[in-house]
DNA sequence: ATATTTGTTCGTAATTTCACGAACTACGAA
DNA sequence: TTCGTAGTTCGTGAAATTACGAACAAATAT
């Protein structure tokens, strides 16, 4: 048996959309798109702190995830969540997550 | 208004999880312990695709990132999860996966 | 006392991430 | 056509991530 298949390819997309949530400005991103149905990043690039470059880069990697998705409404952006992949992530970060925590026989931290 | 502000300390903590949980193997020893209270790292070495320093490196991330922790049983390690954190985790990581999805206005991406 | 087991730490290297400013593209408005 | 607005892409640099093997530390076993 493979060592390597151990690691599965949910284990993989899993990883894959944590680590697209992985930083607080696409944290933040996403927490507004999952209360507000869209947003623009013009809009954006004037709260957040950060560069309109930047924020560039950072939709992009939410893009690239599969997590968001923007169309064109001229001369703007209109992002809104992808909502297909949404559904995947809450499902497979769910399974994990939302398992009842097992009584541990690790002393508790306090 | 400071532009900073607008991103909050639980968006900061979301993301920190997230990011945690970012990574194929992290993500596999995460749900090996949210499904079986605990497991010790020699166990997992020989599962898994990686060498042990390598492991060593990614179980320090967990427990920095205060979603695991170690309990010393010469001459092993018992690892479990960290439930106080886990439940913060789930809890913050939570509010955003699982808020309905609205309906957006971008068109679908079939 | 010496060897074995278990895991961490160190040094190294390749890659990725994050951030910025400058340059560029695309579009609508004047 | 020329100008302004909205975003992306490019080039850069600093820092973090990922992985490995070698060396080390701590405890148990022989």
């Amino acid at each position: 048996m493979m060592k390597a298949e151990i690691i599965s390819n949910e284990h993989k997309k899993a990883a894959r959309y944590a680590k697209a949530m992985g930083h607080p400005i696409r944290m933040y991103v996403l927490e507004l798109l999952s209360k507000q149905s869209c947003c623009y990043s013009g809009d954006l690039t004037e709260i957040l702190p950060i560069v309109k470059s930047t924020l560039s880069q950072h939709l992009k990697e939410l893009k690239d995830a599969g997590l968001i998705q923007g169309e064109i409404e001229a001369p703007r952006i209109k992002y809104c969540l992808n909502k297909e992949n949404w559904k995947e992530a809450q499902t497979l970060l769910g399974n994990i997550l939302n398992y009842p925590i097992m009584l541990s026989s690790c002393q508790d931290d306090k």
